[in-house]
DNA sequence: CTTGACCTTAGATTAAACTCTAAGGTTTAT
DNA sequence: ATAAACCTTAGAGTTTAATCTAAGGTCAAG
């Protein structure tokens, strides 16, 4: 069981942020102590880096509750519902996966121009490294939308 | 060229968002028409949907603005100096890939545990994946500290 | 037995990233 | 030639996600 300073120090945040988070339904700590401390458990802290990891890699707290919900309904599910929600996350998160694969080629591309050497980088240009990256987009989503729709958003 | 409403349409976002761009020096347009309307270039528009993307993927407008920086000052930079920036960029991008896969593994198991039928989804939680996916987790961290030290923030 | 580091609440303030409003100039379509 | 649909600027308003403030209760150490 951690305190709430305790659970906010070792993930990096402040005790307000837990409380934020508490106050918009995306994690309440399972128990109170007798004078009404909010006591955190290894779970509420497993869900707790979730909430952060989701953040971290660009979703809104909107779109993490909205997955966190499943959790909470799951009895009120059925199961069917539960799975088409969680395939539909999972194809927005592909698609993340996806565009920063092409975002760090892009970097990657621009690093291994770059000679690395004291003279002027005139020659680097990351825009350079941007139209090749966009060439490679092109024939990539050719390749993507030959085998299956993406319907996101 | 495109004019502003054009670029922004092309982009699915508003004329305001671009001259906010401008306004901060993310993305000015390469030239202005005799009236002084905006005039963006196809070298413009590749930097948008790079700016774009990278807001998508969970980088902030400051970051991304450090990052198009290179290109801006690429004369007045020692080549060694970009490499090493796009280096650490690319650090945090790969990190940022690395946790959203965990997070698709950590939906897919839970899509994986699902049924998919009409009964309630009482045993599918998605905290139960995230535990698994905790676990995984660790056991992946132990295998890329030795290799690699990790220096990101 | 009190000082300092915790905890509580409710509500105000901040920062980032838009988004809109006002007041007006320009271009295209009929 | 005039209305609709653009464009301009400057600045105000909104949303999201915290972060801070005020006013006070609790607890462990000296």
């Amino acid at each position: 069981m951690y305190r709430i300073g305790e659970l906010a120090s070792q993930c990096d945040i402040k005790a307000d942020t837990l409380r934020f988070y508490e106050k918009h339904g995306l994690l309440a700590p399972s128990s109170r102590s007798e004078s009404g401390y909010r006591l955190y458990t290894k779970e509420d802290a497993a869900r707790l880096r979730f909430i952060l990891r989701a953040k971290t890699v660009g979703f809104t707290l909107n779109e993490i509750s909205e997955l966190l919900s499943i959790e909470l309904d799951k009895a009120n599910w059925a199961c069917a519902d539960v799975k088409g929600m969680v395939d539909n996350k999972l194809e927005q998160v592909e698609s993340k996966i996806i565009e920063l694969t092409q975002f760090a080629n892009s970097l990657q591309s621009l690093s291994n121009a770059c000679c690395g050497g004291p003279d002027s980088a005139e020659h680097c240009s990351i825009l350079e490294a941007l139209e090749s990256e966009d060439k490679q987009l092109n024939a990539k989503n050719e390749i993507a939308h030959k085998g299956h729709h993406h319907a996101s958003k």
